[in-house]
DNA sequence: AATGAATGAGCGTTCATTCAT
DNA sequence: AATGAATGAACGCTCATTCAT
């Protein structure tokens, strides 16, 4: 699963050839076939794993022990980082795969549920007064866009990383969303 | 090259056929090989027509007329819209193939071009003292990537482009690289 | 077309290859999907197209233009003979595929209207009173049973065909059915 | 044994999967490669034995005890029905694949046994002056194809097996034969 | 210049067979 | 002795590319 991922996230799900993943994963091109029924399947099970693993991570910091919008948001982004830092492929698959044609409707549903999770801060932060009152998508769309194009760069080295760099960023992204 | 960059902006380079293209564009497959040698040089050559032309367009404002940064953000801004309203799938096309293993150098050298010349911009904004100093690459994948996320929201239908939706994003997104 | 039918007949359908096929009509493999959808549209094709030049040569004999059973049978089982010498591999093949578990509705029909040409004719000699008030499947697979086994000890050449044992052997099976 | 033959009875060697035939037999898949070097090693013990079984079984009968051709073949007709009717899916399996690729020199040595014992009772027959001189391989392909023919349509239920029935499809095969 | 039938390399997938357990 | 996970050769099939027309 590993060796799919790296290679689906690499070159994308139709230039990834099975032989090519049996071979990276050093196993035989049938073994791959008695854990899934077929490549799609496979692609399947992996995007509904990451992003559950994504989801996790952010359920388990219970961002509603607090009320205080710009808090939560700090954490959220955190967890973020903390994904994007320990996951480099899995966020780099998920956002290349996440509206591909061979996704089944488990996946997006799942994936559906993740976005859910971030509109539901967006709209507490909306209600509070303190985040713009544009489409929650759109709020979404500008952070999550933000940064995974951040993080796409960071992870083919045009950009160094660093805590500075990164408390900076959650303030762009912040700042971006927040009422003036 | 219409066919082609809709299939491809939809379906991906691998997924996309020589013969679909054809189909589309109703002509015989073998004609295609007679503009293109192979359907990477097509690909390569409808990236780089397509980031020429976004490329011209924010030539054609002539950005340097005015010192203003916040001004000069505008119009960069409403000449990515315009280009987004004008040409949804070159802008997908584009999204989705500015990394494919498939580019060759100079398709990779024009996509430089394009993100230099909006580095300059943001470099020019620093040296104003309006803008963040986080590095250009960073602040370009901020803007770049929220709004490029936002417009394939509008163009799958999730959002309502608008006047005044655009306006917001245009704020929020000078919000996020502004200094405050 | 005629390699197909070869090879099925003497191997089978699930033998024969399709890229065995292929080189056995000089062609590319590819080019075989280019005629049949798949294998099994191949096979299905082949298949009722040698029942219905089958049916064609029984309904063009007219059987109807007498009345006596005898010389009908004897027209009946010459168009057969014909058949089975101009299309050795025809004949093998429709008897080794005719319950194949892929042929298709449209097979199964043509056959089934091709049992029930030669149903009608036993029909009628039971009542002329000149053939057994057996079940006709019975007399039907009596005659062609006895009849496909022998042409295919003269394909594999263990019998030599002579027009004196087919009289006999037209004769042998005249009596099988026929009331003493 | 038991779920290979039956599985190869009903799809053929071809389509019947060594894993399939351990599925049925409740054993795993390697276990029958204990027994059998391979998959055609397998379906040749299986033709063998049954043609074994049958060839013991009319041999059990003493044929040579009366020297009346007509009661020679009603006890060699009915040692047919009973294998028939206790064995159907061995006479359906000797019936496709009595001419398989796959069958090795004994196999086809031991069918070939089993004609040469049919041969020898159409040879005294002859030689009475009872039956037809014509081939002896062409009378037992007569009565031997109407015969598995019939039992093909009693096994997919098309035709209602019963004594009455029986009787008469016995006494048009004989007539089949038969001088008159 | 344009075509599209033909090609065959290479895909996704299956399955006879092996072998560590 | 029995297993079934693992294998990889070979299947059915697709499609980028060629070339006779």
């Amino acid at each position: 699963m590993n060796a799919a991922i790296l290679l689906f996230a690499e070159r994308g799900y139709d230039a990834t050839t099975v032989p090519k993943i049996a071979d990276k994963a050093q196993v035989g091109a049938g073994t791959i076939y008695r854990y899934f029924e077929n490549k799609e399947a496979l692609v399947n099970a992996l995007f509904q794993e990451c992003i559950h693993k994504f989801l996790e991570a952010f359920k388990s910091t219970k961002p509603e022990s607090t009320t205080d919008v710009r808090q939560q948001f700090h954490v959220l982004f955190h967890v973020m980082v903390d994904y994007a830092e320990n996951n480099t492929h899995e966020l780099h698959f998920i956002d290349t795969h996440c509206s591909g044609h061979y996704l089944d409707e488990k996946s997006k549903q799942i994936f559906q549920d993740f976005l859910d999770f971030l509109k539901n801060f967006i709209e507490h932060g909306k209600e509070q007064g303190v985040l713009c009152l544009l489409p929650s998508d759109a709020l979404i769309a500008i952070v999550y866009g933000a940064f995974s194009h951040l993080f796409k760069l960071i992870r083919i080295g045009v950009i160094q990383e660093s805590t500075e760099l990164l408390d900076s960023i959650e303030e762009c992204c912040w700042n971006a969303i927040r009422i003036h």
